[in-house]
DNA sequence: GATGAATGAGCCTTCATTCAT
DNA sequence: AATGAATGAAGGCTCATTCAT
């Protein structure tokens, strides 16, 4: 045995061994529940791709609830994280929420997990956001915190209008975006245009980020 | 038995009958899809809700995925009459456009039925759109046309601007509105908000409409 | 198509056919329940002994609980009409006291199957008895109400002793007769006497009469 | 690592951790099997109760019948144990059968587990006791032989009846002693009674000892 | 048109057990 | 001696659907 195997097998080695396992069984979950939704997912599918046995979806995450729970946990940390990583500081207050929805835009299309596993958890009156509320304390502050503090910044650089309600532009400007994502599929279907091609996406963002500036300007 | 009776059994009394049933089937259906999304649906609660045997749903309409189609169709059918009973002759296309954007929001809060199917519909990719095409044919033109007819309206009455693109419209103006009712659970929980309650609900078309109305300004 | 056939088919054929099936799975159910207790019961088992799709277990009885607490009320009940059947009528006190034990006796040796389910029952603290009371009630006041009335006609007779419990008696009764056919598999390995053996058996219901009779004599 | 701890991991002191382990399980064990039986027993509740790993079960009973085996054998000789430390050398033979069964029991009341785990035997037909033979002989001798004893030095002192079998006697003391207890919940339920109450129970024992007394009585 | 009976496939979950260290 | 990770088999139950009147 060299070094290396000896290396992987003892130590942190077997650590890692289960935390990769939990990994993978959560990145199969979150594209299983964001395809099919809660009620439409599989367990079976989910240890299939996690190429796990299925048992061990039980061992770690004890039932189906539980880890839509945690892939719902993990998308919105993830969003989280990037929001926070787009850097606001030298922006104005206008220049900084056209940037930060552009920013969502381009993680959303990037990676749409968390809006369609939102769209299940609507389609149930976000039954698992309510039962498993302690699961998500403190994951979803800094949306809004974010938002009012560029607003803040806009009543001393006044470069949007001083009217504007935080959780009014948070929903509208989400809404363009997730909307056009979510619902692209019946949307290309009754408008006859394809809103998965990269140009009409572009066209989309372009509108989108249109509107709201002129919303917003003061 | 006698004459009357019989007449009720068997001439176009039945036919009545039958159509009934078939109302009461399709009603709780769309209640049932609403809240539950396809998959979660129950062909069993649905029956009971309808107060008919389950046996009689295959009768009527084959199986679940048909029932689910007729429940889509009529419900975009329903919104579309909606629609085109909303009279924009003697409105500027300005005008047109909001007074559109707020029949549409007010049809959606009476009646969300149809968001939720089209949230679960494209939750599985618009499986249904795509597989039987040829029931949805003819449905889903006017409200583009609607759109196109009054942007036509505005290049000549210079309410609007000129370059405003249908299709962008609709979809910001939909995601705006739809968004904020199908995501209402989780925004509500996310945003300590309750979007639900009726000073909010006034707020937001209000703030949809004053987004819409900046934008599109000439 | 025969005219037997037919007849079999339409009219009360269905219905019965429906009871028919139902008994079959309460018959296979009472054997798997009593060999096994409930937790050993396999309802697969069931369906197949009874030559029924195990759904239909599920549409009939709902659950593997209330096919349990059904199993113990039908065995309950036959258990009642056979003590019911005894003529005590023209018995002395002493006389139908033996006479009952002896009926009691021959019916569970022949169908000992109520005493497998009280068993298994009693392992789980009577838990159906006390989940489903509603189901049992009036089933068993008989018991007693027997013993009670065969005492009262003994302070007549005087052909008992005056101060019998009937309750100690059934108890003690019961017990003597009921733990030689429940732990027969036991005492026979530790005693080393083939319990389940006719002669044998015959000794046991002697020694439980005449420990018995001369108890209650006066 | 000091000497000293090194002495207490690798000498004797580990052996006799070891040993602790072992009774730590076995009591868990014992209380698990009375209290769900065989089948409903779940080997991971009495790791949990014996606060083990759950693998170490395995290390040191093999598997769930051993662990049932070895239960049921420890609880044997307990009882036999019981029943030899009752000194009976100064009694009469009637005296001493009254004795012994006071002393049974005194022991069942307040320690009944062997009789729930017989029950659950019993439920499978003797199942351990017949495939594991060998681990269970020599432990039940002990129990007839008592009672032949007696009743020889009842021939001589003439304080019983010379008539009494043995294996008679034994399994309809214990039927109305076990019966008692065994079946203590779905009597309580039947006959209205409390059975698990300190002064009904002392009113059974009086019972059960006035009808031995009576029957033995020469 | 309407109904009760019946079915097969599959789903979530549990359980005893073993592997590897 | 002790432990966490992993497994295969099965178990109770549900669901959409069809059969047979």
């Amino acid at each position: 045995m060299t070094e290396v195997l000896r290396e992987k097998r003892k130590g942190s080695g077997m650590i890692k061994n289960a935390e990769l396992t939990k990994k993978k069984i959560m990145s199969a979950a979150k594209k299983e529940f964001a395809a099919h939704g809660f009620d439409g997912a599989r367990v079976d599918v989910i240890a299939q791709r996690a190429h796990v046995n299925k048992q061990l979806i039980y061992y770690y995450f004890k039932n189906k609830d539980y880890l839509f729970v945690e892939s719902l946990k993990e998308c919105f940390a993830t969003l989280r994280k990037v929001e926070n990583a787009v850097n606001l500081e030298e922006n104005s207050a206008f220049d900084a929420i056209l940037k930060l929805a552009r920013a969502t835009w381009d993680y959303y299309i990037k990676d749409p997990e968390l809006i369609y596993l939102l769209a299940s958890e609507n389609l149930m009156h976000a039954r698992h956001l309510k039962e498993y509320k302690q699961e998500f304390l403190n994951i979803n502050a800094s949306w809004l915190e974010n938002t009012q503090r560029i607003i803040e910044k806009g009543k001393i650089d006044k470069s949007i209008r001083a009217d504007i309600d935080p959780i009014e532009l948070n929903i509208s400007v989400a809404g363009m975006i997730i909307f056009s994502i979510t619902n692209q599929y019946t949307l290309s279907y009754t408008l006859g245009r394809d809103l998965t091609s990269k140009e009409v996406r572009k066209m989309r963002i372009q509108s989108i980020l249109d509107t709201i500036a002129t919303w917003i300007k003061p």
